[in-house]
DNA sequence: ACTCATTCTTGAACACGTTCAAAACATCGA
DNA sequence: TCGATGTTTTGAACGTGTTCAAGAATGAGT
């Protein structure tokens, strides 16, 4: 019976991002998950082959909350601004409860190695999911993006959401109102500065840009 | 005899720094450091609170050889490109032979609590080493950079190379080619947009971004 | 009902970073 | 020379993430 396996990892895997929630990434050991869960380390470790793998199944279930909290927000926005903001003030409201883990979660996310880096192969699918979250938010503007930047756009937007979850990890303020304040002041600035592209001078250097982008990527 | 000790102490770091190039951070245990130094674990201890700042070590002594390269390399060179990129180079060619052992720098540095954190108290002498770098490189500049940019200038430009670093670490072309290019791709970008401060409607956008830069930074 | 292979579960064991009480050593005043 | 005081060194011990040989439970085929 393949539910009663299911459930045990289900188990497993609830038991430890209530703990990340509630005790942090260092104090939630996997003796200590083990034994919240009723199971034995090894098996903990059958499901999971490591700690990490445990911190993506955080990652992925937050990035299917900020999936659907964005699809929310973005109902009813037109233009760039605001749809760029519904889209990254969704991320971190979905993402509020783990602030004092974010510090923990980035340093094994940025490892090269990790499954949850977010530039690497193992998350592929989760990265995809990411981007059409971005994708998404720059298609549906009206009016529309600047049509020689749309294709990267999404992928330039994504890059500066990962710098800005950065700035969060970083940022004491009472419920992260400094990374709010920081959202709201960037998005009209990205957005007048897309809106530069049109003037000719600065359009060969969007140009270039773009280009460097694109050899840079492979 | 404070000589013995701080003897002591050189051997430690000396090993440590020299295992973490050839065999790389997770392999060289503070065990294996301090059979190779011929004291004992606790001795090692009793230099270095931790490993951490075994890495503390290092990325102090690269940074000071960063500062003499790009003191050297920035001889001769005089509008901003040139000096960005001798600047630029001139820390990679000192990060080089450290290259495999980046990703588990990074992954250090970037935790808050770190003492390595570039962002942190900690390092704040080390950082301040290295915004000055950048600092020269700016003011020595011939043609001047625009006056209201000089300022923040040298911090958004440091806060690019964290980023080049940060590209480095992932970068597995031999030799770390694609960093070069990218840094040779980029100053020019750079340098031509910030020549388009002088354009009037582009200038308020250059000025709103200051403004939120400066806003931020508090 | 009885194999037998597969899946699941266990807990002892390993190497690691780190701590700490105790020992060894050094220095110095009497 | 002798103790007293401070500095340096030691290695066993702790808790951690992880591994693994062994056993228990399950299920399919006869």
């Amino acid at each position: 019976m393949a539910a009663k396996s299911e459930q045990t990892r289900r188990l497993v895997a609830d038991v430890a991002l209530r703990m990340f929630r509630e005790i942090g990434f260092e104090k939630t050991t996997m003796r200590a998950i083990a034994q919240e869960a009723g199971v034995s380390v090894g098996n903990a470790y059958y499901y999971f082959a490591s700690k990490d793998e445990l911190v993506q199944e955080l990652y992925l279930q937050v990035q299917a909350e900020h999936a659907a909290a964005a699809a929310e927000a973005l109902d009813g926005a037109k233009d760039l601004s605001a749809r760029l903001k519904a889209v990254l003030h969704a991320g971190f409201d979905v993402m509020e409860p783990y602030h004092q883990f974010g510090a923990d979660f980035i340093a094994t996310a940025i490892r090269p190695t990790s499954p949850v880096n977010p530039f690497g192969e193992d998350s592929t699918a989760a990265r995809e999911a990411s981007l059409a979250i971005f994708r998404d938010a720059v298609e549906g503007s009206v009016p529309a993006a600047p049509k020689k930047l749309r294709g990267e756009l999404p992928e330039l937007l994504w890059l500066a959401y990962m710098g800005i979850a950065l700035f969060w990890v970083y940022d004491k303020s009472e419920g992260q109102r400094r990374t709010r304040s920081l959202i709201d002041g960037v998005v009209p600035l990205i957005a007048r500065g897309l809106s530069l592209a049109k003037i000719p001078g600065v359009g060969k250097v969007f140009d270039d840009v773009l280009g460097l982008v694109r050899s840079v990527r492979g």
